[in-house]
RNA sequence: GGGCGCAUAGCUCAGUUGGUUUAGAGCGCGUCCCUGAUAAGGACGAGGUCCGAGGUCCGAAUCCUCGUGCGCCCA
């Protein structure tokens, strides 16, 4: 039935079912019975009550006859009729079990109304037109005399099926059915007869007010459902005969299955998954439809009996067979029809044969298909043939189970199910499995399974065609790139999470990854370009998927370990990022492999490229270029390596760039042909890759304090000192001192020799550790480190190896892993805190720094001017500044030669120069005018510094 | 009506199975920096009653109960 459920209104009609025969105490009354369906009061079999529930014997005002109904409802009911209802007495619902009544219509009644049969129990009663017990009356809506009508509700029909239960066979109720399979009235409803059913409310409730039994009509909002496919058709329940697979008698064993099944997210498995198959009902499995695979059912004509046929072969054996020319004929007019078609439709059911039951008769195919979600669940055996085509049970045994699959949360009881419940019945010994079938271990057919969340449009709504409320995928492909989606995909949640397929979002995503890749990629190329780097030069042969061991044939290749440390550390990077994203992508778990992935790059470029750019414009081909050119290049194949399942186009054109092209045939021809990078745990220094963080986290700092202090990074400064919680890298860390000053642009850096000059320190408990040994002493605990001098409680810690502290609940000793260290600044330093460090910046400038602050002042001016009049970058330029401030000029003068190597000037005056635009500069409140223009006389010579 | 889930910064989302300290990221916004990756890059900041109310616990965004709102599935 789908999802059609829309809001509608529907007659809402209160009827009068008299009662016959009633005892004294009931005598002139009637049932009032509620119902949204008048069409469906002519099928009418039973009245339902709650046994335990009280009903009321109700007078209304100017009426004869008398009304029952629960006595819960009696005002709600007499405001909509609007009349004054008077309670005579009341009566439990039990009491009025057994009851006989007059339908509103007497299509029926009038032949079988004082039919009898008899039950099992001895005795006999009436068959139908009865008060029976119903749990699901409820006082929520309604009158609490329910109307059942077998033919057109479940639970109704599982009332019909109770009350047959008790006669003896045959003689219970038979099911009334009023309506045709076209929703149309048969000829039992001769007034009715060819009409569709809803249309002929209007005047089954005339003929009701006409005839007096209706005591009030009104109308009735409630969801009701619709084709969902011809929206505006109302759909209607309707009794039909369909094939089952009892699926019920295997819950147990679904539910064992399922619960070795790794789900993604883990809730499904016991609750929507888990839920589901609890309440499990069997599957019904036959489809009133043309398209679709037949049932295999063939059926005699004459007894009943039914084989099912298990290939076309078996059927072909058949004694007797007929009708396999129908096929025929249809080759023949159209020969290519494909041969597969001869098992469907209209062909197949033309096939007929003796049945073996009874001389002459004939077997005929079930006019029924198979719901095609058994097609869909049959998929693991069917796609080989298993277990009938020759080879397929080895083809089945390599591919079974499978590893994962996914598909979004409404498969739940789509092809999740399906998939579980064929293979589960195929596999499971219950005695009764055929010969090819035994038990197999769970979990199968799938071992794990991502449940996705749903696709939102723009506005968060579900997509819709009609709401239009998402860009076509085409737009943003050509606007975005398919990778762009799918990195946003990938990386912006986890997947169980519904995705807003936002244009925004998608934009938003790309330069946070995709597009720092593709800068340190341009980085690359183009100084690679300038310097003439050719790694295919310098590699012969083959070299396949480009791996560390053919890297290392290379000419002018060094081995890592000789490299410079920065060089080891980002190749060590490479290979956590790989380990760390082939354990999550194990795990199923790509949302936590993009963030990897995303750290790597940012640790490449805001880290590794930042730091090493210099490296890039030293005027030789040193040893140390080569270094840093062999290991961006390496980094950079990685890289697209790496992240080729998650964005393979631009992972595609990074390999096209920096591999297939200047290989050619002696590399592969795309990276996705290539095995993912695997890591080398041994080229990871966990160490150094620890040091890094924290030089990059006091150069953060750094910059933070400069930025409290209102230092421009432009400004050299004298000196920055650094204070750690924690000592262990301080040797290091002095010998990395250049790395901070370049990046902070100060002169010195170093670790504080008097750190409690600057900061306090606290001492906190590690709570994870002490909480469980503590337990009701740690708040005293806290309390008592928080009050305490925390430097003493170092020294106590350093001298001792242990603090020892008194507590209420006894002496308690902690050492250095039961505790943490935390500083904090004091105030009246230019410094800023971290978790586990201060930095703090020397303020007071001289007469010097000032001066090299200006010529970097200068340097910036004239790169803006480079880029402005559109320099290449080898060009050479030709500079004059015109000032009135001496100041200016003398830091000029004394920084020449840093300004003329920082900027390619080959022609440095204080002169303004003929051919150049003057550009106005104010440096630190001096004015400037400078001049730039391409030296045209060096234009052409190759970089040099 | 039943089941399952979700609710964390303006927006979109993480939160390692309970560890308090400064609850994170991206985008957006603001301020600024850097600039030989340059129609890029970086830093800092503002912005949070972790939906509400109880409970368990030395300790809760996290576990339990109830409520509210939303979504999906089923009736």
């Amino acid at each position: 039935m789908g999802q059609g459920y829309r809001e509608v209104a529907d007659p809402s009609v209160y009827v009068r079912f008299p009662l016959v025969d009633p005892p004294k105490a009931l005598a002139d009354t009637d049932l009032l019975v509620w119902t949204t369906t008048p069409w469906t009061l002519p099928s009418n079999q039973f009245a339902a009550v709650k046994p335990d529930l009280e009903y009321s014997v109700v007078r209304v005002e100017d009426e004869p006859r008398r009304l029952i109904m629960a006595s819960a409802l009696v005002e709600t009911i007499a405001a909509k009729v609007k009349k004054e209802f008077v309670v005579e007495s009341t009566v439990a619902g039990s009491e009025l079990l057994g009851l006989r009544y007059v339908p509103p219509f007497d299509y029926y009644y009038q032949r079988q109304g004082q039919t009898r049969g008899k039950l099992k129990s001895g005795g006999a009663e009436h068959v139908a037109w009865r008060v029976v017990a119903a749990d699901f009356v409820t006082t929520d809506s309604g009158t609490g005399v329910v109307h059942q009508a077998p033919a057109f509700g479940e639970v109704d029909f599982d009332v019909l099926q109770a009350e047959q239960a008790r006669f003896a066979d045959g003689q219970g109720p038979p099911l009334l059915c009023s309506v045709g399979p076209d929703g149309k009235f048969t000829e039992e409803t001769p007034e009715y007869q060819g009409r569709w059913v809803k249309d002929a409310d209007r005047d089954i409730c005339r003929q009701l007010r006409d005839e007096g039994t209706l005591l009030l009509l009104d109308q009735y909002l409630h969801d009701y459902p619709f084709c969902w496919r011809a929206e505006e058709d109302p759909l209607i329940q309707y009794p039909r005969k369909s094939w089952f697979i009892r699926t019920t008698k295997f819950v147990d064993k679904l539910l064992a299955n399922n619960r070795e099944i790794h789900w993604l997210p883990e809730h499904i498995r016991d609750g929507r998954m888990g839920n589901f198959l609890e309440t499990n009902v069997d599957w019904a499995l036959s489809r009133e439809r043309y398209w679709g695979t037949p049932l295999p059912i063939w059926v005699c004509e004459k007894t009943g009996y039914a084989e099912a046929v298990a290939s076309y072969a078996e059927l072909l054996a058949k004694p007797g067979v007929e009708g396999t020319e129908a096929w025929d004929a249809a080759k023949r007019t159209n020969p290519a029809l494909p041969d597969d078609l001869r098992v469907h439709k209209p062909y197949v059911d033309q096939i007929t044969y003796d049945s073996p039951k009874a001389p002459g008769a004939r077997m005929r195919r079930v006019s029924e298909v198979i719901d095609c979600w058994f097609d869909s669940g049959a998929m693991p055996f069917a796609q080989w043939g298993y277990p009938a085509r020759e080879g397929s049970h080895e083809q089945f045994a390599s591919q079974f189970p499978a590893d994962f699959i996914s598909e979004a949360l409404d498969q739940t009881r789509g092809w999740f199910y399906s998939l579980l419940a064929i293979s589960t019945l195929l596999f499971s010994d219950d005695g009764e499995a055929e010969d090819e079938t035994r038990p197999v271990a769970y979990p199968h057919p799938f071992r794990n399974c991502i449940v996705l969340g749903l696709m939102l449009g723009e506005d968060g709504q579900k997509m819709s065609k009609s709401k239009r409320n998402y860009r076509e995928p085409r737009e943003i492909f050509d606007r975005y790139g398919a990778d762009a989606l799918r990195w946003y995909l990938f990386s912006n949640q986890t997947p169980w999470t519904s995705i807003r397929y936002s244009e925004q979002a998608i934009r938003e995503c790309i330069p946070e990854f995709l597009l720092r890749l593709w800068n340190c990629y341009s980085f690359f190329a183009i100084y690679a370009n300038i310097d003439k780097f050719d790694p295919a030069a310098a590699i012969s042969g083959t070299v396949d998927q480009l791996a560390p061991g053919d890297l290392a044939r290379a000419r002018g290749y060094r081995p890592i370990v000789e490299r410079a440390e920065i060089d080891r550390w980002i190749l060590g990077e490479s290979h956590r990022a790989a380990a760390a994203v082939t354990e999550a992508m194990d795990a199923y778990d790509n949302y936590g492999a993009c963030a990897r992935l995303n750290e790597f790059v940012d640790a490449l470029s805001n880290w590794y490229v930042r730091s090493c750019r210099d490296r890039f414009w030293s005027g030789e081909m040193t040893r140390d270029k080569a270094d840093a050119y062999w290991t961006l290049y390496e980094c950079l194949v990685t890289t697209a390596k790496l992240i080729a399942p998650f964005t393979p186009f631009v992972a595609e054109a990074l390999w096209q760039n920096l591999v297939a092209e200047p290989f050619g045939a002696r590399a592969r021809e795309s990276v996705h042909l290539c095995d993912y990078p695997e890591a080398d745990v041994a080229a990871v220094d966990e160490t150094l890759s620890e040091q890094m963080a924290l030089v990059r986290e006091i150069v953060s700092l750094g910059r933070s304090a400069r930025m409290g202090a209102k230092l421009k990074v432009r400004q050299p400064l004298a000196r920055v000192e650094m204070i750690l919680a924690d000592r262990r890298y301080h040797e290091w860390l002095e010998r990395h001192e250049a790395l901070i000053c370049d990046e902070l642009n100060v002169k010195q850096a170093e670790i504080a020799e008097d750190p409690e000059q600057y900061i306090t320190y606290t001492v906190l408990p590690n709570l994870k550790r002490l909480g469980p040994r503590l337990g009701k002493d740690l708040p005293a605990l806290r309390k008592r480190l928080a009050g305490a001098d925390g430097g003493k409680l170092l020294v106590e810690l350093e001298a001792e190896g242990k603090i020892t502290l008194a507590l209420p609940g006894g002496e308690v000793s902690l050492d250095r892993d039961d505790i943490q260290i935390r500083l904090q600044a004091k105030e009246g330093w230019a410094a800023a805190q971290g978790r586990h460090c201060v930095v703090v910046l020397a303020t007071e400038l001289t007469e010097e720094l000032v001066a090299e602050g200006f010529a970097r002042e200068l340097v910036r001016a004239i790169q803006d001017r480079r880029k402005e009049i559109g320099c290449e970058y080898t060009d050479r330029i030709a500079v004059g500044i015109v000032t009135d401030s001496p100041d200016l000029r003398a830091a000029a003068e004394r920084f020449e030669n840093y300004i003329r190597g920082e900027t390619l000037t080959s022609r440095f005056s204080f002169e303004p120069l003929a051919g150049a635009d003057p550009a106005e500069l104010d440096v630190a409140g001096f004015a400037a005018t400078l001049y730039v223009k391409v030296d045209k006389d060096n234009r052409s010579r190759t970089k040099e510094r």
